[in-house]
DNA sequence: ACAAGTATACCGACCGGTCGGTATAGTGTC
DNA sequence: GACACTATACCGACCGGTCGGTATACTTGT
């Protein structure tokens, strides 16, 4: 009997492929244990809920989402006139662990709505930081917005955009906000 | 017995408004069809298969996304410099259609992500209409991504803005294009 | 005009299976 | 011996789907 060095991290990883296979619906304890290699038994050990689960998926879902943000900001507050540019640059950024978030939400949304009030928290804080950092609230708006909008596409398989074409939008998106940085 | 004249309309109401009350998981055809005034035979006559039931979903929102398409590209036709404004202003107008749209597509997508097929093309199609109709891809992009975001925010209960900081931000994003539009 | 027949629209009991969750006895590791 | 599991059995609720039956509306032969 092994013991797993971070077995909590094993099993969430292993539900977040479970909705990727099959479905939100479809992600049962009993799945998610046969995924992760673990006994439904030890599944319960570590989550005693299926809402714990959930409710775990989420919070390190969030917890990255602040590392990232931590890195924008501190981009935007080195680079004073290119602050835009840092933060659509990471907003739009093509990115593996978005897909999984999106997933995750995904399966929260469908489950429970209602835990995905930390989410929505640091959604608002992330706007708050943008707009703390001297982006009025419009502009840090127009990258919130973008970067849900790709999120939401990538999250559903929508998306239609080849990578070049993700280039050419982001670069239209950056120069739109510095003209208009450069008329105020 | 009475003959409900439109059966299968309200079964369809029914079942939206059971995802906004309960999520999109715990829309069962029992709580639907209870939901619908109709026994579960009933609601089994007109859809024969659960399956049945979430793709008469997005087709009927498909439907109305395409009427609501319609009158976009006809906005955009008639008023040629407006066009980008036309386009926008519909793409970010607050609906209550787009709440019950992003519900819809959340059930779907969390029970076979594979109906949302339909949709898929229906987005596709609205961005080559507005390619088409003088707009480049990148610009196209930015309206139809500002889009879907106000939409993954509505539907996932986000959206921290207040409806005259959303006006604003329409009227910021207008204002973008325009310059961009005139430097061209 | 009306009975007979047929298609349509709907009811609600029921079935097999799955789900989240509980319980319990046992096993290797620190 | 506490901890971190495995393995398995079980429970009640609920789920999607079936089925036999019934009420209503439309057609048709006479």
């Amino acid at each position: 009997m092994v013991r797993k060095p971070n077995c909590k991290e094993v099993i969430l990883d292993a539900a977040e492929a479970v909705v990727m296979e099959m479905g939100a619906v479809h992600m049962s304890l009993d799945v998610v244990a046969r995924k992760a290699r673990v006994s439904k038994g030890g599944l319960m050990y570590h989550f005693t809920t299926k809402k714990s689960l959930l409710k775990a998926m989420i919070e390190r879902l969030v917890k990255q989402y602040y590392k990232d943000r931590a890195v924008v900001l501190e981009k935007i507050k080195e680079g004073k006139g290119r602050l835009l540019k840092a933060g659509i640059l990471t907003a739009l950024a093509p990115d593996k662990k978005r897909d999984r978030m999106g997933l995750s939400i995904l399966v929260v949304a469908a489950h429970d709505p209602e835990l995905l009030k930390s989410l929505k928290d640091a959604h608002r804080d992330h706007l708050n930081e943008l707009t703390g950092s001297g982006l009025t609230l419009e502009r840090a708006a127009v990258i919130s917005l973008a970067s849900d909008g790709l999120m939401l596409s990538e999250m559903l398989g929508f998306s239609p955009y080849s990578l070049a074409q993700k280039k050419n939008i982001k670069d239209t998106m950056i120069r739109m906000i510095e003209e208009l940085e450069s008329a105020a």
